[in-house]
DNA sequence: TCGTCGCTAGACCGATCGGTATAATAAGCC
DNA sequence: GGCTTATTATACCGATCGGTCTAGCGACGA
């Protein structure tokens, strides 16, 4: 019973895809990522994939998304509990992103938004993931300006406004390949939020 | 000379081609829209693609996104020449924005976006017309923020601010399926411009 | 020791991918 | 009429796509 080795190895697999998948989509989105692609990058058997993602593709692309999703979530959640109230947390995330887009040469965007624009019309149970995976950043958001004194209402909305903002600068930024627009959106949000 | 029936024809199919494609981006982006799908889509015969774009697939997709641009930034100048100073004209941009994206069911969004997340990182022909499509929409923008009195740096910073706010909603009203990130972002941006 | 179960090997499937080749058609010019 | 040029028809290419199949491995409980 519980944790035999063949069960480590498999679950070892498992992981081992959904972390490739997850930072292909980062790079290149959906559907210009293939199974093999995923199978070499993960360095694990590709007779494994179908045992531990019956449902293939889809499947996996949702594991990882769910995956990453909740790493960035739960790195809100850190940021946004730091002091200084919700303006100074925000700058600070701005600056990672723009320091992690920086790293990797602008290849690495955020996942959600990439799969969301080539999914939303065509392959439901990506859209509603993406959908899911933006309302757990979301809430965060809407706490920390909760707890800032702001109503419900006024919450929700500056969240919405604080996450398009941000994923919007992500884009501009990929296609320029400087970061002046996550720069100038955390200038004028700071400003906005004061 | 001049305008042959023969070559008239060929330009509708090349035109024809071009707005097939451009539709396919805003739906599903670069990887996942196919030749075939693009030839079934325009009318055209299939054996004109390679006569018109021997650069294929890419020189196509370019093509597209410059179309699609050029139309986007001549709405944004007209809109934003309109009374009211560039507050008003954004509200009014916002709003065409979110009927356009409810009334095609959340399907079509902005085709520079998708194709940006895409390829920004593999194909660098698509990433460059993207920076440049974006170029000119921040431009227009620009120009508008300084003929209502801001300096050359506020101007580009804000610019850049708005058109991230914008397409951040965008993203996510298409991952919602609900236009409330739109609306946000309009009242955010309105009272922020004030 | 033997059957069972979790997992893997890897060959294989039809379909579609982007792209190419060659010949025909259609119109304009002389 | 012949000659050129623009455009289209269609068959075809190898590669890769996502997905499936069956045989078997290795560790476990009894």
């Amino acid at each position: 019973m519980g944790e035999t080795a063949t069960r480590r190895h498999g679950r070892a697999s498992r992981r081992a895809f959904v972390e490739a998948t997850g930072a292909l989509l980062r790079r290149q989105g959906y559907a210009a990522t293939g199974l093999s692609e995923i199978v070499a990058a993960s360095g694990a058997p590709r007779g494994s994939l179908y045992f531990h993602f019956p449902g293939g593709k889809r499947e996996l692309a949702v594991a990882a998304m769910e995956q990453t999703g909740e790493q960035l979530r739960a790195a809100i959640a850190a940021l946004m509990a730091g002091p200084g109230g919700p303006a100074a947390s925000l700058g600070v995330l701005i600056d990672a992103l723009a320091a992690g887009l920086e790293s990797s040469g602008y290849r690495d965007g955020c996942p959600i938004a990439t799969v969301t624009l080539e999914t939303a019309s065509s392959v439901e149970p990506l859209r509603e993931t993406a959908a899911r995976v933006f309302g757990t950043w979301l809430e965060e958001l809407e706490r920390a300006l909760r707890e800032d004194g702001l109503d419900a209402d006024a919450a929700a909305r500056r969240a919405l406004f604080v996450l398009s903002a941000i994923e919007g600068a992500l884009i501009l930024a990929r296609a320029r390949r400087d970061t002046a627009p996550l720069a100038a959106v955390r200038a004028e949000l700071l400003a906005a939020l004061a």
